[in-house]
DNA sequence: CTTGATTCCGAAAGCGCTTTCGGTTTAGCG
DNA sequence: CGCTAAACCGAAAGCGCTTTCGGAATCAAG
C-alpha cells in the first residue's frame, strides 16, 4: 500500500506540493481550476494529511486532553463516558482529537500533567473532581496551557469551570427532607480532599443552620465514595442510640449503599427511614427503593465544557467561562414524611 | 516561558543536538560522562521532547485509538470507562497515549475509520461491538491497520479479538434455569445486527434444545438495549395468555427493564418468575431484586486487550490473539424454582 | 503597446526531532 | 612508538507538511 503523500500528488499533478498544500487548505491563491484539479486527484488517490506533520508544521496540535479522575472504581462512572461522549461531540466539529490521560498514582500524576503541557500534544485539557488545592490546575496554570475544570477548587476565580452549585443543593436537600419533618438528618460525606464532598458538608451544615436543626458530629461522618464504605456507616448510625430518620449521602453511590444499609435492618427505606443521594443517576430509577436524589443536569455537560475550552483556546479569556449549574431535586421512592 | 527544545540543550551543552538526542534515547554510541552531563541539564530545564517532532520523525504514532461504540445512551455504559481505563493502564507502560474517536453517524463512521486509519495519527485501533458484518473492521484490514476487537463478528478467524463466549453462556444461562423447572422461558434479545445479539439468542436456542425444551416466537423478541424497551416488551409476555415463568434478557440493561415490568405487574421476580441477565453489572447487586445474571470477566480486559494489540504493532500475527472467555452465573436474587 | 497592479504558483525554508554516515580521538596491542 | 580497532560525536539529511517570498504570467488601464 503506497502511502498518497503530498509529494506523490504534486508529482501526479504536475504542480509543486505548496501548490497541492494551498489548494488543499482553501488558501485565496489558488486559481479554482487547479483547486479543482488537486481535490479530484486528492479524492482519487483517497488522500488524507499525515496530522503528525501537520501538526508539527502549524505548530498546533489540533488535539484536547480529558485527564481521567483517579479511582474511577465506583458504580457512579457512567459520567466518564457520558462526559466523553460529549466532549467528542464538540471536538469533532472541528476535526481535533480527543486524548485520554490517566496518572495512575498521586506521585505519577505530577510528572503526568507536565508533560503533557510540555511536549505539545495537546492545545487544551479538561480536568474532573479537583480537590481543594488542585496541583494539576497549578501546573497548567504554571505552563500556560489552557484548561477548564469540571468543578472548582478552592480558589477558583482566575480559570474557567463548569460547576453544579453543590452547597446549594445540600442545603435545598435538607430543607426538603426538614419540610417531610425530619428533624435528625444523617450524612455521610465525600473526601474532603476533594473540593465538592467540602461544599456538600458545607452545604448541609448551612442547610441545617436555615432550618434550625443542630448539627451532631455523631451522625455526620466522612467516607469512601464507594457502597460498601457508606453501607457502613449507615449502619452505625442505626443502630446508635439515637438513630437519625433521614441520611443524606454526597453521591448516589453512597445512597445506594444506605439503602443497602436500611434494608438490612428490616426497615423500609422511604418509610422508615429517608435516604437521599446526589448526582441523578439514571440508575437511580431501579434500585430498591427508586432513590431520590439531586440531580445535576450533566446530560450533554461535556459537549458544553469542550466548547468553552475551544473558546479559551481560541483566545478567549479563562474568566469568562465559568459556568455554576444548579441542581434539582428528584423525587423517587426513598424519602417520605418522618414516622410518628 | 522559553521553549527548551533540542536546540536550545544543545547549545546549553555545547554539543549537537544529535548527541543530546541520543543521550536521552540510550543510544549505545554515547560516553557516559556525556549522557549523564545532557540528562543533568535536561532536567533542570525540564525538558520534555516534542511529540509530534518526535513522531514525525520515527515514523510511529505512539498512539492507539478506541473507536467509542455509537448509541452509548444505556445504564450499562460504566464499561467503557472500565476498558478505557485498563486501556490507559497497559498503554503508560510504552508511554504511549489514547485516542478516543467517535463515529457520530452510521455514515461518517466509514470516513471516520478511514481518516484514522490512512492519517497516520495512530499505531492501532481497538473497537468494540462489532456488527456481524462490520465495515470497519473491512476498512482497518483494507489499510492494514493493526487492530483488535472486543467481541467478534460473523468471519472472525483472519483477525485478533478479544470475546467472551456468550453463546454458551445463554445456553448456561438455560440450563440452569431449566433445572430450577422451568419449562416455558422467554428470551428478550438484543439488536441482530450486532453478532452478539445473534449468538446469545443462538444459545438461547440451543440451550432450549439441549434441555428438550420447545421453542415458542410468542415469547422470543429482539428489543433496544434500554431498560425501557425491554421492559415493555416483558410487560406484553407477562399479560399473554401462556404467559413464561422466567425471562432470559441479552443484557443486565434489559434485565433491569423487565425487573421494573414484573413489579409493576405485583409480582415479585425470583419467586412469581424468574429474571436473568448478562454482563455481571456491579450495580446489579442494588437492583430490586438483585440481579442474577451471567458476568463477563470484564474486569481488567482492558489492559489485556491493548496487550494483545501491542504485541501486533510490534509485529505479532493477529490470528494468534484470540481469546475467548467464559462467562460464569452470578445468583443474586432474581430467580428461583418455578411456582407449582 | 507600455505599465502597474493582480493573480497564481514555484522555490525553499522551516517545524523539532531522529538517525545515518563519516571523521576524529582515544584505546589496545605488538 | 606505530598501527588498527573501537569509542564517541559532529554534520547533515530527512520525516511530510505549511507558509513566506518572490517571480512569471495575465490583466486592466493609459
Amino acid at each position: 500500500m503506497q502511502r498518497v503523500s503530498l509529494k506523490f500528488l504534486a508529482k501526479e499533478l504536475g504542480v509543486t506540493e505548496g501548490t497541492v498544500s494551498r489548494a488543499l487548505n482553501d488558501y485565496p491563491d489558488i486559481s479554482e481550476a487547479t483547486r479543482k484539479r488537486v481535490l479530484e486527484v486528492a479524492e482519487k488517490f483517497n488522500y488524507k494529511a499525515n496530522q503528525t506533520a501537520r501538526r508539527l508544521a502549524t505548530g498546533v496540535a489540533e488535539a484536547v486532553a480529558y485527564l481521567m479522575p483517579p479511582n474511577t472504581n465506583t458504580i457512579a462512572e457512567p459520567f466518564v463516558s457520558q462526559l466523553l461522549e460529549g466532549i467528542g461531540a464538540s471536538l469533532a466539529k472541528r476535526g481535533w482529537d480527543l486524548l485520554v490521560v490517566q496518572a495512575s498514582s498521586a506521585e505519577t500524576e505530577v510528572e503526568t500533567v507536565e508533560k503533557l503541557s510540555t511536549s505539545s500534544r495537546v492545545s487544551g485539557v479538561v480536568i474532573s473532581r479537583p480537590y481543594k488545592n488542585d496541583h494539576r490546575i497549578a501546573l497548567l496554570k504554571k505552563y500556560n496551557m489552557p484548561f477548564i475544570v469540571h468543578g472548582r477548587s478552592l480558589q477558583s476565580d482566575d480559570y474557567a469551570w463548569f460547576d453544579v452549585d453543590s452547597e446549594q443543593a445540600f442545603q435545598d436537600a435538607v430543607t426538603h427532607l426538614a419540610s417531610l419533618g425530619h428533624q435528625r438528618i444523617g450524612f455521610i460525606g465525600a473526601p474532603l480532599d476533594y473540593n465538592f464532598g467540602q461544599m456538600r458538608l458545607d452545604g448541609y451544615k448551612k442547610g441545617l443552620l436555615a432550618n434550625g436543626l443542630g448539627f451532631d458530629d455523631a451522625i455526620v461522618e466522612i467516607a469512601e465514595m464507594t457502597d460498601e464504605a457508606s453501607e457502613a456507616v449507615a449502619l452505625k448510625y442505626l443502630k446508635s442510640s439515637l438513630a437519625p430518620t433521614a441520611i443524606l449521602c454526597a453521591t448516589d453511590t453512597q445512597a445506594i449503599g444506605a439503602l443497602a444499609a436500611v434494608r438490612s435492618m428490616g426497615l423500609i427505606p422511604g418509610q422508615d427511614i429517608s435516604i437521599m443521594g446526589y448526582d441523578g443517576l439514571d440508575f437511580g430509577k431501579h434500585t430498591n427503593p427508586p432513590l431520590t436524589t439531586m440531580a445535576q443536569p450533566q446530560s450533554n455537560s461535556g459537549r458544553e465544557i469542550c466548547d468553552m475550552l475551544l473558546a479559551i483556546i481560541d483566545g478567549g479569556n479563562p474568566v469568562d467561562y465559568q459556568e455554576l449549574r444548579r441542581a434539582k431535586l428528584v423525587r423517587r421512592m426513598s424519602d417520605g414524611p418522618v414516622r410518628p
